[in-house]
DNA sequence: TCGCCGATCTACACCGGTGTAAATCGTTTC
DNA sequence: GAAACGATTTACACCGGTGTAGATCGGCGA
């Protein structure tokens, strides 16, 4: 493999000229450049990147760290911050967390070892008590979602709750009156489903309607669609009547119309049903589901860019350092098949 | 940031005894080792991962080429190679290529950069004909899919034909006969498309059955569940009977199920329905869906375990290169509610 | 006591680039 | 024609580890 001295001597310059030439520094002679062009294409020469990180301390590669691909959230959301950082010449080292504290833990380390630049954050086990884990990281963090936050660090998350309280309203205006609240965690005082339940309950309230704990569905594990069907049962179960659901997610949402289409319930005539994050599998369930966009790729761009400016007030060292953002993504509910149509 | 010199300094030893006590050189005296230790907490140093990459020219990141995460078989496919990469102490770049020509180019490209020490990939707009691009490219290389063969290259896969063929059988055993496939693939002459459509022609053709070409769905975009129902459509509108569908993956599946309800077809009374790849999804699909588990896990261990052996052999100059593999994993049917129970 | 040997530890070169400061060169200015 | 100046080019230290070869040390057999 050749070296940039080979260059240097096969085109008859020093090294650093080589150098000069290959990062397009502007003082260097047209001819110089042409010789260098030449020989670095008679040589076959092509930079060593591992010597180039290691002497700028910048690798270009921006850690993300997420609970699991396999769920579409993530998986759909990882492809938006992978596209929007390679659109900025950056690449993306994935560390999933399996929703374990000891994978966030780790997670956290990554960036220390220094091949990661920076890191993209999606807590799921951590807690509001773990914030302080966040600063001074000696590296920028961007933080997603709402599972934490921390006045010291950057942060990209969504509209929970005007996201649930108009999902709620959506069935409400239908003369919806019984809607059941699918994905409750008991562990949570500040995550999204705290955040998501408060919609809700903000919605309720503002027509005079009070909760009814037998309408609420918990699902302790995670949001997968397994729990959205337990759940969904459960309410049922409780001999509660029920003509609306709002589900925490999307999986929780298709688990709850699979659970009701086995009870013989018809969505949206008996039951009209609004999930929340707009993945794929919204699109093509049966029947197909209302949902809350929550700007997943809204959340993917600035989260990089935020990430991208970090990145450049560290390089230079002078730079004064911005105060830590907190962004709030534009929000849309996307009204398909399993909310009744609205009524003029 | 502390680095090794300032270990070797508080702790009064040289340099490399520091580096010879982290990297578990054995001759070291014991208490100099816990003296190394203290001064390493002490200082709170962590190695420089760049400078130990430069220097060994081995950076522990291998990538994974897939198009797109936000399909959940590459998602949970990814989560697996990420989870067996991990067991190893690898990290993993992933590198969606966005079933595009230039992006899978591209991906081939990344190791020869140098951060990258191989690439697990899989293929999706690159053809047969495009096999010699990997030849010869500096690195290991572990090729998944079926979408290109080559002699030249490590290769891990699963039973299409025999999964393709197990899933009409399956059908065909419940006394269906107008079995429809859908997600015929217009371009292919090797790849997954052209497979499984092998294994359903040779279960019918078993039973003296001839294809009827009205029975063809054809997806050419993607395997996405739109195209599914798409297909499905088109094959119910073709007017032919249909009362079995082998989809040849489980979004095709879900698609086309959904269309089939949508006219009012049960599933299975009407119309059984088999997938293949065994995604999450189709375990809470309405009905769940019986389908092909084409061993995913599976693949994803022993891609990650071929790549590196092939690591190994690099390291070490004189070792002799093993000759490729190609390896199948195991295939089974996981029969859900989708298909008529087998009668005895 | 001396020589030998393995265990332990160290000095130093080196990986392949980039930053810095300074040398060299060709013009322009007075 | 000499000083001044910007454009070009270069030498050299340096990033932070690891490999190599050799120094040092203590114990043991002769």
């Amino acid at each position: 493999m050749a070296t940039m001295a080979d260059v240097a001597r096969h085109a008859g310059v020093s090294v650093k000229t080589v150098s000069n030439v290959l990062s397009g520094y502007p003082h260097v002679r047209e001819a110089t450049r042409e010789r260098v062009r030449a020989s670095v294409d008679a040589l076959g020469y092509e930079i060593n990147v591992t010597a180039k990180i290691f002497r700028s301390g910048r690798s270009g590669v921006v850690g993300l760290s997420v609970p699991e691909l396999g769920q579409p959230y993530f998986g759909e959301l990882a492809d938006e911050i992978l596209a929007a950082a390679r659109r900025h010449g950056l690449q993306v080292l994935i560390e999933p967390t399996g929703f374990t504290r000891e994978g966030e833990l780790a997670a956290l380390r990554v960036p220390r070892g220094g091949l990661v630049d920076g890191l993209i954050f999606s807590p799921a086990a951590l807690v509001q008590a773990d914030a302080h884990l966040l600063d001074d990281l000696g590296y920028p963090l961007v933080l997603l979602g709402e599972q934490m936050f921390s006045s010291s660090v950057d942060h990209v998350t969504m509209r929970n709750i005007d996201g649930a309280q108009a999902a709620t309203e959506l069935l409400l205006d239908a003369g919806r009156r019984q809607i059941a609240a699918i994905g409750m965690l008991h562990a949570e005082t500040a995550g999204s489903a705290w955040l998501r339940y408060t919609g809700y309950s903000k919605a309720l309230e503002a027509r005079g309607i009070e909760v009814d704990t037998r309408l609420l569905g918990w699902a302790d594990d995670a949001w997968h669609r397994a729990n959205g069907a337990r759940a969904m049962a459960d309410v049922l179960d409780s001999g509660v009547r029920v003509d609306g659901v709002v589900a925490f997610n999307d999986a929780l949402a298709i688990g709850a119309m699979y659970e009701l289409q086995a009870r013989g319930l018809a969505i949206p005539q008996d039951v009209g049903v609004v999930g929340f994050d707009d993945i794929e599998d919204s699109r093509y369930s049966v029947p197909t589901l209302t949902t809350v966009d929550p700007g997943r790729r809204e959340i993917a761009n600035v989260a990089v860019d935020i990430l991208r400016r970090r990145l450049q007030e560290t390089q230079r060292p002078g730079a004064e350092r911005g105060s830590p953002v907190l962004y709030l993504a534009g929000m849309r509910i996307v009204e398909r098949e399993s909310t009744p149509r609205r009524s003029g």
